[in-house]
DNA sequence: CTGAAAGCGCTTACAG
DNA sequence: CTGAAAGCGCTTACAG
C-alpha cells in the first residue's frame, strides 16, 4: 500500500509538501498542489490514520461507548444526534458496545486509548465509577449521559426525574384524575426511584392519598406492561402513568386486547418521548418529554470545548416538558 | 499521560521489557514482570493504540460500516453477531455509520484506514462499488452483506431471493391457497425484484395464473402495509406473502383494525425472521427465514482468515428456510 | 512556498 | 531473560 514517501517521490516533492496538501491549511503553490493531488488519486493513497494520530497528537475522533446493543430506542436517538453534532464540528465517532456487567471484550478505554480525543458514554452500565475516575486521572475528556450523580471532572447531562414525574402526575390531576396508577421501572435504578418520589410528591401536594395497590411493577418492560393491563384496569384507575414510553405502548396494546380504549376508557401518560419501535406509530402518546437531542448536543459541544480549548467540564440538568398528544384526556 | 518510557524508567527496565509484559507472549522473568505490572497499575498506564498499531502493523480491529442508524432490526441482529464472533477471535469492532446517499461525514474508509485490519459493510448504500474496488486495490480485506452481485476480491454472504420467495409461495400453495396476494418491497432493490420472480415462478410451476391485482406495493414499510390491509382483504386473497417481516406485522395490525383475524380470516407469511421492534412480540410470525447469524459469523471468520492467513476471499449463498409459526394455515 | 530533521509511542528482530 | 536500535507513517516547527 502506498505511503506518503511513495507519493512524494512520484510527485517530485518532499513528504512535508504532501502532508501540507493533505492537511489543507498551509499554502502550497497551486500547481504543485494539483500535481500532488493527481498522484494521490493515481496511487489510491490514503493516509494512515494511526500514524497521523500519533504524530499530530490528536485524532479528531470521539469514542462513543454504549451499553446498549444497537437498538435501544432512547439511546439510538441520542446516538444519531451525537453523530450529527460531531460531524458538524469536524469530528468522527467511533461506536463501541460495552456492558460492564458482561465481560466479553477488553476494556473499551484501552481499546480506544490513543484513537480518540474524548469519550462519551451512554446507557446504564456503560461505564463504572472506577473507569470514570481513571479517565479523569488520565486527563481524558469524558462526558456521560444520565448517571444520577455528579462526578467531578466529568461532563454530564441529566434530567430531574423527581420534577419530571411530579409534573406528569400534576398534569393528570389537572385533567381531573384522582386514581392514577403507575407502571414503575426497574427497582434500584435511580430513575425509577426518583420518578416514584415525584409521583408521591405530586399526590401529596394535591392531597390525594397514595395507594400502594395502584403501583404496578412494570420493570420498564413492554411485555410486563402488556400483561398487567387487565389488572390495572381492574384497579379502577382512570389514568396510568408509565415510567417509560415502552411500557405505555405495551399497556395500550394490552388494554386493546381486553377491549379497552385509550383514552376513552383510561388515559395513558408515558415518559421519555421516544419514537416507538423502528417505525412510525399510529399511537400518538402523551408523555413526559426528555430533551434527548439537546442533551446529546450539549454533551458533544462541551466535550469538544474541553478537548480543543481546555474548557473545564460542565454539567447540566435539563427540564422535562409535558407533551400532550392523544392518549390522555 | 504516562508513556512506555516513564513506566520503563520507574520499573528500572528497558521499554522492550515493558512491551513484552504488555504483549504477554514472550517470556519475562516473573519477578520483573510483577514489578512492571505494579508500576503500570500505579501510573495508570495504558498503551497508546495508535502507536501500537503503527509499530505492529496491525490493529486487531474490524471496522463495521453500516448505512443504518443504530436501529434497523435486521442489521442490529447482524451487528450483535458480528460483535460476538469478533470478540471470540480476539478482535474488536469499530462501528461507523455511513450512507453513501448522504454526505455529511468523511469517507469511512479514510476514517478507519490504519485503524482497522479489515472492513465489513452492512446495509444498502453502506458502500459504493467504487469504494469496494478501491479497497480491493489497496489490498484491504473486505466483507459485505447481501449485495446481490458478485464482486471479485470481496467476501460476500447472501441468500437466494428467488429461491426463498419461490419456496415461500410453494409453502402457501401446499397449504391450499390459490389466491395469494403479495406485499412487495421497494422497487429497484434486487431483493424486491428477485422475490417477485420467485413468487411468479412458484405460481407458474403450480399452474396458477399470476394476477396483477394481487400485487400490492408495500415498499418494505410497516405503515404502507397497515394502510393496504383493507384493500388486500377486499381482493379476496386467502393468504398474503409479505416481502419482509416489517410489512407482515403492519398488515396484521391493519387487518386487526378492520376486524379481521390472522390466520383465521387470512394467512400471513413474512420474510426475514427478524425480532420485530425492540421487544418480544406476541405475534409469532410464519416467515421465510434468512440465517442472519450464520451469515454474520461466516463473514467475520472469512475476513479474519484473510487478514491473518491470507486466505482468498470467499462468497456464499445461504439457503432460506420456512419457519412455520402461527400466522399461516 | 518548500525541504530536512526531529519526534509521536510503540514493536520487533538482533545480539547478548 | 533483557537491552539498544531501527522503524512504523505521519506532522510540524525550523530554516531557507
Amino acid at each position: 500500500m502506498a505511503n506518503i514517501d511513495d507519493v512524494a517521490k512520484k510527485a517530485g516533492v518532499s513528504k512535508s509538501t504532501v502532508s501540507r496538501v493533505l492537511l489543507g491549511g498551509n499554502k502550497v503553490k497551486p500547481s504543485t498542489k494539483e500535481r500532488v493531488l493527481k498522484v494521490i488519486e493515481e496511487m489510491n493513497y490514503s493516509p494512515n490514520t494511526a500514524a497521523r494520530t500519533l504524530a499530530a497528537g490528536k485524532s479528531h475522533n470521539i469514542g462513543v461507548i454504549s451499553s446498549y446493543t444497537l437498538n435501544d430506542p432512547f439511546y439510538s436517538a441520542a446516538g444519531e444526534e451525537i453523530y450529527h453534532v460531531c460531524g458538524e464540528m469536524g469530528y468522527s465517532t467511533l461506536f463501541v458496545i460495552n456492558r460492564t456487567d458482561k465481560n466479553e471484550h477488553k476494556d473499551p478505554i484501552a481499546l480506544l486509548h490513543g484513537k480518540v480525543d474524548g469519550f462519551l458514554f451512554m446507557g446504564d452500565n456503560s461505564v463504572t465509577k472506577e473507569q470514570l475516575e481513571k479517565l479523569t486521572k488520565m486527563e481524558l475528556p469524558t462526558a456521560v449521559f444520565k448517571t444520577g450523580e455528579w462526578i467531578p471532572g466529568i461532563i454530564q447531562a441529566d434530567t430531574d426525574n423527581i420534577d419530571g414525574a411530579c409534573r406528569g402526575t400534576e398534569y393528570l390531576i389537572r385533567l381531573g384524575h384522582r386514581r392514577i396508577a403507575i407502571l414503575t421501572g426497574k427497582e434500584n435504578y435511580y430513575e425509577s426511584i426518583d420518578r416514584m418520589k415525584g409521583y408521591q410528591k405530586a399526590l401529596e401536594e394535591n392531597h390525594i392519598r397514595f395507594e400502594s395497590e395502584l403501583v404496578f411493577p412494570g420493570q420498564f418492560s413492554y411485555d410486563k406492561a402488556r400483561n398487567l393491563a387487565k389488572e390495572i384496569i381492574a384497579s379502577r384507575a382512570t389514568a396510568v402513568f408509565c415510567f417509560n414510553d415502552v411500557m405505555a405502548h405495551g399497556f395500550i396494546q394490552g388494554a386493546g386486547e381486553c377491549g379497552y380504549r385509550v383514552p376513552e376508557d383510561i388515559s395513558v401518560l408515558g415518559y421519555d418521548n421516544i419514537m416507538f419501535s423502528n417505525y412510525d406509530s399510529y399511537v400518538h402518546l402523551s408523555t413526559v418529554k426528555q430533551p434527548i437531542k439537546e442533551m446529546s448536543a450539549y454533551l458533544v459541544r462541551a466535550l469538544i470545548a474541553q478537548i480543543e480549548d481546555g474548557q473545564p467540564p460542565v454539567q447540566k440538568i435539563f427540564p422535562t416538558k409535558i407533551s400532550e398528544k392523544e392518549t390522555t384526556r
